[in-house]
RNA sequence: CGGGGCGUGGCGCAGUUUGGCUAGCGCGCCUGCCUUGGGAGCAGGAGGCCGGAGGUUCAAAUCCUCUCGCCCCGACCA
């Protein structure tokens, strides 16, 4: 590729849209342009480093004995309604319909119709396992679209769905695309960590996420430095904590006290000149448009995804105002444990609290000395808080740590969750009927993209690795109009196109900083200058965009010099 | 959706508070000269209905109303 043809406006300044590097390096480097909030277009330098990408997903899906297919975009509302998700997709939804008044959403994920489709086509055990992947856009119409690739509303995917006649095989297929998944992020030079996750909307119970450790990233990673254990926070465990006897203090006489315009936990503790552990936070919820409670100790977050567990509900949402002055009798801010008439779920940190303080569903109003038992009964305890660096690691002694990831990709065992709902069955050797045990893994492939830069960037631009960028070298001539550098400049272009490097000359009559300034914000891993100087002395340079070495090499030797840094990557 | 901020040539910004004359600056772009090992220099030039619609006014980028879009912080997920 000629770099004077090369579609790939580069900027020198940032464009204010972006916020992380890779966002920001992606635009600048020409890789990507915005559509719309999180819509891109990728430009051609951006769509080679995506192939690249999926090029080695497919070698490894199709190595586990995936068969590629390409399931619609455009999906039918039928299908959703029998699973349910029609309703339970919600807003992230985006639906149309057609002229006759039909249906349909752009597939947010495609659990639906690749099981209509295996339940036409599977019979037999025989047919077993099957698994199937795809790489193709999917649409969530996200509440908060952010930071480029990372999070948008259309974004390319690569999911499998695996069928299996039972458990084992189920667990045969996850950990074999456990382990593909382990093989390409390392092809893709990143270090990507797999921890316990939560499946949310998908459902299943046994899922993994991997994690790409990054400031940039969403996603708090709980780890235990002593064990092996690491868990996405959402999902991190907390420890059930039993009453503690030794702990108990004589319990004082619950009081009611002001506390004007005194409402949140920090407010509160400051009035009160208590510690935030010292009180318990009520929190108000709808669950299943039922209003329930939850107790936390103050110094702790609830953790929503737990509390739906436990309840067992398909929708949980924080109360309305009219709904918390309805079951309290106060505004937001006063709720409280003491003659709440709703079912009270606390978390098991409340069991050790004694004479704590807590809203006395009143304005202006909280109890001190609330307590357990004497004062008000809850319905249950459970593990309901948000686990945090410095708590217990559930299956050691040792203390969590916490850093911020971004979420890869995520394997699950889904089991028949989706094969009893639209019916995909087959017949077992003994001629019962059985649902297709399944199992889904899915890869954000922008996204991976975007974790890569973020894991590989200087000062300059980025720094791909050999294996996914979107040209191995570039061949800079200090100046094309240097009769003997243009020829020994396209000379060694060609010669590298002739054996398959992916090369690009920049035969632009720039000055030799600004190519040199693009072909680092670029990242190509290799560049090849060549200047009078050198040539003079029958040498070129080949300088490693990673480390800035710089070789002079025998012209005769610079091609057999790149392809040895291409074949051990750089 | 709640909170905060921003829309002015391709990009980054000033001007808006306190309306006023041809709407500015840097970068990029075009032409010429010059220059060629880290985003050079000189000269000339093109490009903007100031996000949109209404309104107030002798006069609106600037004030008012409505609207659209974008970014950041919180609830979702690959």
């Amino acid at each position: 590729m000629l770099m004077s043809q090369l579609y790939s406006p580069t900027l020198r300044e940032t464009p204010a849209e972006a916020e992380i590097q890779s966002h920001k390096l992606m635009l600048r480097a020409g890789l990507l342009r915005r559509s719309a909030t999180g819509i891109y277009t990728y430009l051609p330098l951006g769509l080679r480093v995506i192939r690249k990408v999926e090029a080695i997903i497919r070698e490894e899906m199709d190595g586990i004995g995936g068969q590629e297919v390409l399931l619609p975009i455009v999906q039918p509302a039928e299908l959703w309604h029998e699973t349910g998700r029609w309703d339970d997709y919600g807003a992230e939804m985006f639906r149309l319909q057609d002229r006759q008044g039909r249906q349909f959403c752009l597939g947010p994920t495609h659990e639906e119709i690749v099981t209509a489709l295996v339940r036409s086509e599977v019979r037999s055990y025989r047919q077993l396992p099957l698994r199937l992947y795809q790489i193709q856009n999917k649409y969530r119409d996200e509440i908060r679209p952010r930071f480029g690739l990372m999070r948008g509303r259309e974004f390319i995917m690569k999911d499998m769905y695996s069928f299996d006649r039972d458990e084992e095989g189920l667990d045969k297929s996850y950990w074999d695309a456990y382990h593909a998944y382990q093989r390409i992020f390392a092809r893709c030079g990143l270090e990507a960590r797999p921890v316990e996750a939560d499946s949310g909307a998908i459902g299943g119970d046994v899922t993994h996420e991997f994690m790409v450790l990054a400031d940039a990233g969403e996603d708090l990673v709980l780890y235990c430095p002593a064990c092996s254990y690491a868990a996405n926070s959402e999902r991190a465990e907390g420890v059930a904590i039993e009453p503690d006897t030794s702990l108990a203090q004589e319990l004082e006489t619950l009081t009611e006290v002001a506390t004007p315009n005194a409402s949140t936990i920090e407010q509160i503790s400051a009035f009160l000149q208590v510690q935030p552990k010292d009180c318990i936070k009520t929190l108000i919820y709808l669950a299943d448009g039922r209003p329930v409670a939850a107790l936390i100790r103050g110094d702790h977050g609830l953790n929503e995804i737990k509390f739906q567990k436990h309840l067992g509900c398909s929708s949980l949402e924080l109360a309305d105002e009219l709904t918390i002055s309805e079951t309290t009798g106060a505004p937001v801010g006063f709720a409280g444990p003491v003659g709440l008439k709703i079912p009270l779920y606390a978390d098991y940190a409340v069991v050790n609290m004694y004479n704590a303080v807590v809203g006395a569903n009143k304005e202006d109003h909280h109890l001190i000395n609330a307590n357990l038992n004497r004062d008000f009964q809850v319905k249950d305890f459970a593990d309901l808080r948000e686990t945090m660096p410095g708590d217990p690691c559930p299956r050691c002694a040792a203390t969590l740590e916490g850093a911020r990831g971004i979420e890869v990709g995520q394997v699950f065992k889904l089991g028949t969750k989706y094969s009893s709902a639209l019916g995909a069955t087959f017949l077992q050797e003994n001629g019962t009927e059985t649902p297709l045990i399944m199992g889904c893994y899915g890869i954000g492939v922008g996204r991976t993209v975007a974790a890569v830069i973020e894991k590989n960037y200087d000062e300059d631009g980025i720094i791909w690795p050999m294996s996914i960028a979107p040209y191995q070298v570039i061949v800079v001539p200090v100046s094309m109009k240097d009769q003997a550098q243009a020829e020994a400049a396209t000379k060694l272009y060609q010669d590298l196109q002739k054996i398959g490097i992916e090369v690009v000359l920049d035969d632009r009559d720039e000055r030799p900083g600004v190519k040199f300034k693009d072909a680092d914000l670029i990242g190509f891993p290799i560049r090849v200058t060549i200047g009078s100087r050198s040539l003079e002395q029958g040498q070129m340079e080949i300088v490693l965009r990673r480390t800035k070495d710089k070789l002079s090499v025998p012209i005769a030797e610079v091609v057999p010099t790149i392809q040895a840094l291409i074949k051990d990557g750089e």
